[in-house]
DNA sequence: GTTGAGCGTT
């Protein structure tokens, strides 16, 4: 289950998401999202949790939680993209 | 050396 982290410093790192998910339940993966072209960060990350349940409740925890000074943002993160199923020469 | 509502690349 993936969720969605919004409202985090800009000195956020994925590990510091990691750790802040990984005392509610496991986290898999962690990941800020910063910009791709200037490399700044957008302020915003998201973490994949393998328990659905210790999401939820990860979400609940960390929603309006405080990090870094700033209230979280958490939810669950829409499906990132539609995989097409044709992708090579058509 | 910056900024502040939001949803991301293979």
């Amino acid at each position: 289950m993936e969720i969605y982290v919004g409202n985090l410093p800009w000195s956020t790192s994925d590990q510091d998401l990691a750790d802040a998910f990984g005392a509610y339940g496991s986290v898999e993966k962690a990941s800020i999202i910063s910009d791709r072209t200037s490399g700044r960060s957008k302020g915003f990350g998201f973490v994949t949790m393998n328990n659905d349940d210790e999401a939820n409740q990860a979400i609940e925890a960390m929603n309006g939680s405080d990090l870094g000074g700033r209230a979280l943002k958490v939810n669950e993160a829409r499906p990132r993209e539609e995989r097409p199923p044709r992708q090579s020469n058509w």
